[in-house]
RNA sequence: CGGGGCGUAGCGCAGUCUGGUUAGCGCACCUGCCUUGGGAGCAGGGGGUCGGUGGUUCGAAUCCACUCGCCCCGACCA
């Protein structure tokens, strides 16, 4: 295509409202315009990346034998009503009513449609496996919206959805998927773990996300790098650092003033591992004591897997509850649940001393307090693996994929049952399967940039080549350029001619910016030895190629990169 | 939803505290000349109801009230 024909809007300068690095390059390089908040428009080279992306998706997932449909983005109120979510999810979800009055909302993920349309067609077992995707507009009503396309109120996502017979089945279709997205992202070109993450309110038993590193993203991952542990903090287990205690007698100290564990670890010249820290939660069946090593921190999901939704108490809700006030709260002689971290199970700790300016030293669990023992604390960096023993590494990265085993949780609400060899009737087993590809390409633009702009990978850049003939009004490199323009064209190369009247200058810092891997300088220079330059926009590099050998080149270093990327 | 910040030309900003000619600057844009290997130069030019509404005042971008929008942190994230 010719970059005089095409809507390239740089930008010289930053708009204000970008913080994240993919969003300022998308915006400056041209690539997407904002509408609103969490609501983004795809220009010309937007689209062409969102295009390849698709066609990968495609690929890979036809290759696993998924068959690609699409649904409505309407739907009928009603059937989110018999799964329970219509009244579940809160104000993320876009409502509204037909002419009728009757309620209808903006899908926001379609296993209740899918599963709809498999309740009504599929009836026998040898109707099953099937599995069925779309790349589709997702609709939610996001509380906050941010980072550019990396988290909107309307993006399109590829969801697909397996029906199968039994567990076997589901296992068989959610490796599949796993193989599909592996060979999605790397692809792609990007750097991503697989992880385990809490299935929450999809339902069901296990569920992984695809994690893109980067310092933009939303979620943290612990990963151990001897035996391959990975899994979303929410969830992760970890042992933290081992501490030798001392045999102190139980006795009250005077601690007039310190709450915090900080405080009361400076005061006392004893290190926060030796404390134990107690959190008053409120939960919908009352109060929860929650006890931590002084040295470790609530993941608060954690304790909401095991009591449901919670908060932290308020400073009289601890009075009232506990009958002393915050930061001197101790784990014995309380009547109400008391869950601690199993880290409490051996050691002789500090903690408060439930009287006001008073900590209690030699408090052993098992003997001064009895609480239920579960997994609380967040995963952190130097933990160790519960696996292995190594030690944990904790990562920031963007979710760009998800898979969850769903079991029945949509199919016996809604009915989709089949009748098996002994006619016996069944409900459907199925799985969900998402990628958010406009995070895909935000993952790789944060990935891979520098000072100069976006790096795309190959194979999801909106053009492979660009030509730049420097100066338009000098006749041969018009000619040249047009002519390796047209060859690479014939050979069915994705290519961007910089036929602009612009200054040299404008046209490097543009190709730069918008990212394309391959650059070809035609310039009076270069023609004079009968040469041009091709440039690696990753490394920098050039090399002159003769005239005669130009295309041949170019087309030998794009295969070269694109091998890079195989899988 | 809680906390913070910001709305002045397409983009980046100054002016607002301390009200007072015709609201400025850089880039971009248009015309001409010139230039052509890293966002050139010169000359001329177009573009603004200062987010909106109401108020105070002789006079409001500037002060007050309400309101809308955008961004960031947190909560939420099916």
């Amino acid at each position: 295509m010719r970059f005089s024909k095409t809507f390239i809007p740089t930008l010289r300068e930053t708009p204000s409202e970008a913080e994240a690095v993919s969003h300022k390059l998308l915006l400056r390089a041209g690539y997407i315009r904002q509408l609103a908040s969490g609501l983004y428009m795809f220009l010309p080279l937007g689209l062409r990346v969102m295009d390849k992306i698709h066609t990968i998706i495609r690929e890979e997932m036809n290759r696993i034998g998924a068959q690609e449909i699409l649904l409505p983005v309407l739907h009928p109120a009603e059937i989110w009503q018999k799964t329970g979510r219509w009244y579940e999810i809160g104000d993320e979800m876009f409502r509204l009513k037909d002419r009728t009055g009757r309620d209808m909302c903006l899908g926001m993920t379609h296993e209740e449609i899918m599963t709809w349309l498999a309740s009504r067609e599929i009836r026998s077992y040898r109707d099953l496996p099937q599995v069925w995707y779309q790349i589709q507009t997702k609709l939610r009503d996001e509380a906050r919206p941010k980072s550019g396309i990396m988290r909107t109120r309307e993006f399109i996502m590829k969801d697909s959805y397996s029906f199968d017979r039994d567990e076997e089945g589901l296992e068989q279709n959610y490796k599949l998927h796993i193989e599909a997205y592996n060979r999605i992202f790397t692809r792609c070109g990007l750097k991503f773990y697989q992880v385990e993450s809490d299935p929450g309110m999809m339902g069901g038993a296990t569920a992984h996300e695809f994690m893109a590193p980067s310092p933009a993203g939303e979620d943290d991952v612990a990963l151990c790098d001897s035996c391959g542990y990975a899994a979303n903090v929410e969830l992760a287990i970890s042992i933290s650092p081992e501490v030798k205690f001392e045999d102190w007698p139980f006795e009250e100290v005077h601690t007039p003033g310190k709450k915090t564990v900080q405080e009361v670890s400076e005061f006392l010249g004893v290190g926060p591992e030796k404390f134990i820290k107690s959190l008053l939660y409120i939960g919908e069946n009352g109060p929860v004591l929650v006890l931590l090593r002084g040295d470790q921190d609530l993941q608060e999901k954690k304790l909401e897997r095991i009591v449901g939704q919670v908060r932290p108490a308020h400073k009289e809700e601890v009075q009232e509850v506990l009958g002393v006030e915050a930061g001197f709260i101790g784990p014995h002689g309380h009547k109400i649940r008391i869950i601690a971290d199993e880290a409490l199970k051996e050691g002789v700790y500090i903690s408060g001393a439930n009287k006001v300016d008073y900590h209690v030293k030699g408090l052993r669990p098992g003997e001064h307090f009895n609480p239920e023992w579960a997994d609380l604390h967040i995963a952190k960096e130097g933990d160790r693996c519960a696996n292995c023993g190594s030690t944990l590494r904790i990562e920031r990265v963007i979710e760009i994929g998800n898979i969850f085993k769903l079991g029945t949780k949509y199919s016996e609400p809604l009915g989709a049952t089949y009748l098996d060899d002994k006619g016996k009737e069944r409900p459907i087993i199925m799985g969900s399967y998402g990628i958010g590809p406009a995070r895909v390409a935000a993952a790789a633009v944060e990935q891979s940039h520098d000072d100069d702009g976006i790096i795309w990978p190959v194979s999801i850049a909106p053009f492979k080549v660009i030509i730049l003939p420097l100066n338009m009004k000098h006749e041969k490199t018009l000619s040249v350029a047009e002519e390796i323009y047209r060859s690479l064209t014939d050979r069915g190369v994705d290519v961007l001619i910089d036929d602009r009247d612009e200054r040299a200058g404008v046209k490097f810092k543009d190709a730069d910016l918008i990212g394309i891997p391959l650059q070809v300088v035609v310039g009076e220079k270069g023609l004079k030895s009968g040469s041009v330059e091709l440039k690696d926009r990753k490394t920098k590099e050039r090399e002159n190629i003769p005239l005669e050998q130009a295309v041949e080149r170019i087309t030998e270093k794009l295969k070269s990169l694109e091998a890079q990327l195989e899988v």
